[in-house]
DNA sequence: TTTATCTACTACAACGTTTTCGTAAGTTTT
DNA sequence: AAAACTTACGAAAACGTTGTAGTAGATAAA
């Protein structure tokens, strides 16, 4: 079933039967009504790569992430699709899982054409963006979320993360922590950075000197990051608190505590980043800086498809900041 | 950037130079070299609209699942991804947030060879499948995971749902449970029949007779459920064991529990099918059958594009079964 | 030497749309 | 009644590939 079958049925041109599916004023209401209800009979549907290919659009975003198992992806995309589903979009999915290698491959996939725009968070291993460079020269829509590249000039949408990470410092300074420990991530990821930043201007507002040892780079998997968190625990000196700037790290500071029989909150407070909805309900429950994860996938899904929709809207390119809540629980207590 | 502007640089015709990039053995070892050389230093792309209509193949798969926000949709994406990934597929993302209009919605945009194949997951309201049967007559190849449609000739892909809820169930009556409540889901919906199947056999089993009234259906919104879960624990003859059919059933029993000052374990046992990997963190621990998902989706992406590449497979019809496994936590002790 | 077989290329017709440019009627304006 | 406009349609040229069929020229077989 084509448009050309569909236009013999009813003896009508090829040009006609296309006019009047997309309800151009140049055709008749009868024979738009014809074409309309033949179409539906014949259950007709314009093949989309034909389409794509004649309009040189392919009313499709991609969403490159570095995983989906997460809590905070998880809602983005839902709010991504949901836009996209209100605008009739189609969502690709590529997962970087954390490594630059492949996340260089993917983007070099979406050079063709393939998407009309492009929403993405980068990997933590991605130190360089000369991939991400390469694909702008394209001038494919593009817009970064969370894990954004802060030197190019594309629209991003964050949280306020350096100000939640003062605010969450001290929230465990006011309960008590003398000694409070970062757990980072990547060194080369925005977040990462201004989490710490925040953590570390917290400390000096309220008199406490950094230290570099309190500052743990866990890049490596879950077994390595746990042996660096357990050898943080065991020091004599340990810290009081505990700063995990992803869930994960949380999560194997619990198990690490669990291990070596440290209770939480009394010997050490945790506080983290984390979308999780068990947090409530773990053993204590867990004080979270909540970030409005639906909200960025609607939010940034928006931007995109208006700079997708309408080119040269160059004012877009602004950075978008959404607020995350402290959530205090017992861990904290 | 073409390939008749790339043919033009280079001095050869169009053919010659699509059967170069394509290897073909038609072309000369130089011929190819010079062309693969030349493109790449042009950055030649290959169309992809252009390519999918010309062959009729759109090397891109759609995923159709009731939502994302879940800690077994999760690892079923990263699992179809990097089996898509390796075959160099493309993965379309849909959401049908339990809806079955969305669903009909959704699969209708499917019926114009936008995709080669279907990976879905019913939504909980799906309660005929005359949308997917229309499908079927287009000949997209499809295959279904873990909410599959029982009476389709499709290959799916399931856990031993029936079975490892004998073994939970089991499981609380040997630890003293006598009266078992089943939160169930939808009863649209095959796995929720077929766990309920495997508890009440296992009651029966063990000589404990099944009751109606302890068997609750939580088709509503979180917080109907929340009463229904309510009312069941505050009867005098509440239940001393309750099995959820899904997570979100079993968190909300553990709010519900704290709420009324019910005690896990010693009040009521809980036991859930989850896959959540705070489950161990809980408070108390809580007590999963686990179903192998990353497992899952490479499983039925593998199937799916056997299906694809090679169609008149009809041997592929089966049925997989994958195990789950029974986690013994603080919640059943 | 003639004929058959390769080798390495090219021309061209699809694939199914969309859109520009015509053009016959019919309608309105002068 | 001629000129100017409208209305409603159709022809045909893209969009960028791919694959079939064809063809020179070279080599091998008869």
């Amino acid at each position: 079933m084509n448009i050309k079958h569909l236009a013999k049925e009813l003896e009508l041109s090829i040009s006609t039967v296309s006019k009047a599916l997309r309800d151009s004023h140049e055709i008749s209401t009868q024979t738009k009504d014809r074409v309309l209800s033949k179409a539906k009979e014949l259950n007709y549907e314009v093949n989309p790569f034909a389409s794509s290919l004649r309009k040189q659009k392919s009313k499709t975003i991609a969403v490159v992430i570095p995983e989906v198992v997460n809590d905070f992806f998880g809602p983005v995309i839902n709010g991504i699709e949901s836009v996209a589903q209100e605008k009739g979009y189609h969502v690709l999915i590529y997962l970087t899982h954390e490594d630059m290698q492949k996340e260089v491959a993917i983007i070099s996939l979406l050079q063709n054409g393939r998407v009309d725009g492009i929403m993405m968070s980068l990997s933590e291993q991605t130190s360089n963006t000369s991939h991400l460079e390469e694909l702008r020269e394209k001038d494919i829509p593009m817009v970064f979320f969370d894990r954004i590249a802060e030197h190019m000039s594309v629209p991003k949408v964050t949280t306020d993360d350096y100000n939640s990470s003062i605010r969450a410092t001290e929230h465990l300074i006011r309960n008590g922590c003398r000694r409070i420990a970062f757990l980072s991530i990547s060194q080369n990821l925005s977040i990462s950075n201004k989490r710490m930043n925040g953590y570390q201007e917290a400390l000096r507002m309220h008199k406490l000197t950094p230290e570099d040892k309190l500052i743990i780079s866990c890049v490596g998997n879950d077994a390595e990051n746990k042996q660096m968190i357990r050898k943080l625990l065991q020091q004599k000196d340990r810290p009081d608190g505990i700063f995990a700037s992803v869930e994960k790290l949380a999560i194997a500071t619990y198990e690490i505590c669990d291990e070596l029989k440290l209770n939480i909150p009394k010997d050490v407070k945790v506080l983290t980043f984390s979308n999780s909805y068990t947090a409530p309900l773990l053993n204590p429950s867990l004080t979270t800086i909540t970030q409005p994860a639906y909200e960025m996938g609607r939010e940034s899904a928006s931007i995109l498809f208006k700079l997708v929709e309408k080119r040269g809207h160059n004012f877009l390119l602004e950075k978008t900041v959404l607020n995350s809540e402290l959530i205090e629980r017992n861990s904290t207590k």
